[in-house]
DNA sequence: GACTGACTGGCACTGAGTGCCATACCGGCA
DNA sequence: TGCCGGTATGGCACTCAGTGCCAGTCAGTC
């Protein structure tokens, strides 16, 4: 915590941010499979070694972010009054992070390249399993009581995850001609029709 | 279709089975990720290059059935009576497909590594996704008209098999000690009260 | 000027997965 | 009996992801 910790925090920060910029680029241009490490370490100018100091794994430059997100799901959703309905917790928890990033044409560039790329379709999926992990305890702390409620618990986290995941790929389908949240409740009032958002 | 490749397609049914055995042996003693390929394919007395023809890769001795099985749901979901309820009729198909293996013991340890082992586990997810493209059009077809019938289909699909995805978890980790159909049923009342079973 | 701590590069290694080629087996056919 | 085409096989070399190890560099410190 001194300024020199500080200071190198804020260089690591910014190769991170190199790096990932660097190689999105060679992503979204070459695609994914075919951009190797190597390239990528030439590209931003460090050794491949150096590389997988910053990522653990080349899918971690793209769903990197996913695992930060998770703990901010969990953090807006202990930010919901304690009194609303779990469904609802959710989806305004998930909706509270929305980023509207400007640059649409490339997050859909980026959208399309992850839901068509089976290694990082399953690391993405594999992401969103820790979700549960940040999730589950608030949502089984709002079901309060009863034998069966982690598994209660695992279900609704599991499900609002599944629906946010459809409600991207429709997204992705329709070239964002809609918000995601218009998918995400669509696809909500499939499985649970009866209740209204 | 000729005796000749009849019985080629039964030598190699028999490879296959005895190729799974093996590994799978292996991995239940030394865990998947310790073993490689190079030890499944010395000890079923095959070079490493013919295992790479049989599996495409090591998940694959585990998970390959996974195929079939997406298949098989589909059949089974097209066989239900066509008023069914959705959900009805998918609960239905799956659980006409549950095979009670006999050796409950190995089938948990099974589950055990599956959901323990993170490639695995991704790889198992990347399966279902498949399983998509065979109920989807089906489930769809049931909903009959509407626009976003896609989104729903998926959504209703995804949410199926992700109480599966959860009721497998919670079967693994009870041991075993109620049938999967419990969880199952216990974990789409979490996220469908109004609807039972 | 030695010391510590964090980052870096280079090298060698394992292990998954692929492409290529030579070979062996088996049934059919002249 | 000998040739032929299809299929399975083994071996080799290769790419690429990811890891471990060690030596060097560049702060700031006493």
């Amino acid at each position: 915590m001194t300024s020199a910790s500080g200071l190198w925090a804020r260089t690591r920060q910014r190769a991170y941010a190199e790096i990932t910029a660097v190689a999105m680029e060679l992503f979204l241009a070459d695609g994914f499979e075919q951009t190797t490490i190597d390239e990528i370490a030439a590209a931003a100018g460090i050794s491949r070694r150096s590389f997988f100091r910053y990522f653990g794994t080349k899918e971690d430059v793209v769903l990197g972010h996913l695992i930060a997100e998770g703990q901010a799901l969990r953090a807006a959703l202990e930010r919901r009054p304690d009194g609303e309905d779990v469904w609802t917790a959710l989806r305004a928890a998930i909706f509270s992070l929305e980023e509207a990033d400007g640059d649409e044409e490339r997050m859909l560039a980026v959208s399309r390249m992850l839901y068509r790329t089976p290694s990082l379709r399953a690391r993405s999926i594999e992401k969103h399993l820790r979700w549960y992990d940040d999730l589950v305890p608030e949502v089984q702390r709002r079901l309060g009581g009863g034998g069966d409620d982690l598994l209660r618990a695992r279900a609704i986290v599991g499900c609002a995850i599944t629906c946010l995941d459809v409600a991207g790929e429709a997204w992705t389908d329709g070239a964002a001609s809609r918000p995601l949240a218009h998918y995400f409740d669509a696809a909500l009032d499939a499985v649970r029709p009866a209740a209204a958002g």
